[in-house]
DNA sequence: ACATGTGATCCCACATCATGGGAAGCGAGT
DNA sequence: ACTCGCTTCCCATGATGTGGGATCACATGT
């Protein structure tokens, strides 16, 4: 019954999947929750929701306005979210995103992958577009996380409904499937007006030494800026900024050799 | 028997409070943790922590060295982090504390309260204790935190252990009672060696409307830069920096009026 | 190479614990 | 004043999480 984003899975916890999925309806909307919405959306019956979220905010993942009872993320997100952000070492990440931002003048976004979702954690310009989750299939920073997927993590079949967001926007799971053929062997995707209308993006992994992407660092602009003369220079910009990127954020141990 | 951090609520969820417990796990240590790791620290069956760890694992609350099969916090806790991150403003708040701790020449570190820690989730320095839990009773950022908490979040009552980490650690709860009263009274609170030999800071509150503490805001450094004649000025640039984040932080309906 | 120990993973019967219906209490909007 | 929606608590039912144990894999020491 409960067809939330966590849909595997089924030995072992139940309350347990159901609690995350609460967290994870904070997503989508701007203002807090109440009790009520959670169970609608997560199709609970209230005394559920209400106890979750009784539960978390026990625990400090959420919080509770006082004046409305409403909720939302609480400290312990926020916490736990800082620690595993310094232990990515993501914060290293930002003065090389800034820099490739103000060398290209583009937006410089870098994403990791969630579940079904390109997840931006970090950014190189003044558009926080920071925590923002982005489908995989509509996105170059997705179809990169996809075209270098670990094993583990699922590949293009493990997207049911691909919806299309403009008109150019991949639906059919072939085409998607050759799309990611050519990024592989062009070793960049671009999305050209895939998500919405008059944006052009071009993204390129950031790999690991097993060949995997561990993260997706994206160029967004509007096409008047990325342009078939400069997407050549553009790329050599991303890729650089990439590998400065692999030495920050992965150990040595993770890392490829330096000369392939 | 689950005697961790969360300890009431008994009605509700007791899957779900492990599972948080779990991802609690991940503040002290570095390294990445095992199932039994977890089992043990937890005083869980080995069968119960590896099945809460797949849970969790599944949702992207956790992932796994492909290597060891250690757990480590996964993309779901960085990205729900970054947004509760950035719901809360706090990206906001960098270029004050930086500022302030470039006019202090000391450190400047905001944290907020969950449950019986004090987490610094900003700071003003090139030192990045960003993530780092504190104990309430020991540091200036407790003591704040406690002397304006909210009836809610449990005053000095509410914190059983009182460890001591120097020779000059309040350890009696009358003690730090007496110390609260004194803090509000004087509207800042002093840290002269009392968690680590050597380090004093100053600490102030960002009130909220209601008089409540949402952060408080440290200038940290050594005995030498915090002296009896400069403690008058630090104080007053700390709290001008604290007014401003109340501007930044603080939604207008949660802030108090600008005079007072 | 063999022995040994630690840990990951899976299985299953038991009963504990989560579940959802229901009802009381509250506040706001009509 | 009436009604609607929401939060919150209670409780009987049985679905669901629990932990012991068995198995397999790996690494370490002899």
């Amino acid at each position: 019954m409960t067809e939330a984003v966590t849909a595997r899975a089924p030995g072992g916890a139940q309350a347990v999947r159901r609690a995350l999925d609460v967290l994870h309806c904070f997503h989508d909307n701007g203002p807090d929750l109440s009790a009520s919405d959670l169970a609608r959306r997560l199709e609970l019956s209230v005394s559920t929701a209400h106890r979750l979220a009784r539960t978390l905010l026990g625990a400090g993942f959420l919080e509770q306005d006082p004046r409305t009872a409403r909720y939302r993320l609480g400290p312990a997100v926020t916490e736990l979210g800082r620690l595993s952000y310094h232990q990515r070492g993501l914060h290293l990440a930002a003065p090389e995103l800034a820099d490739l931002a103000e060398r290209t003048g583009a937006t410089a976004d870098l994403a990791l992958r969630s579940g079904p979702h390109a997840v931006i954690v970090a950014g190189g310009s003044v558009t926080p577009k920071v925590g923002l989750r982005r489908p995989l299939h509509s996105t170059a920073l997705g179809k990169v996380l996809l075209a270098w997927a670990r094993p583990g993590e699922g590949g293009p079949e493990s997207l049911p409904p691909l919806p299309a967001f403009t008109d150019r926007t991949i639906v059919e799971p072939a085409a998607l499937e050759a799309e990611l053929v050519r990024v592989r062997a062009e070793a960049y995707a671009l999305n050209d007006g895939e998500s919405a209308h008059g944006v052009r993006t071009l993204a390129v992994p950031v790999l690991d030494g097993a060949g995997y992407a561990r993260f997706a660092l994206a160029v967004r602009a509007t096409p008047s800026l990325i342009t078939a003369e400069r997407t050549e220079w553009l790329l050599s910009e991303a890729r650089s900024c990439a590998r400065a990127l692999e030495v920050l954020l992965l150990s040595p141990a993770e890392r490829r050799p330096p000369a392939r």
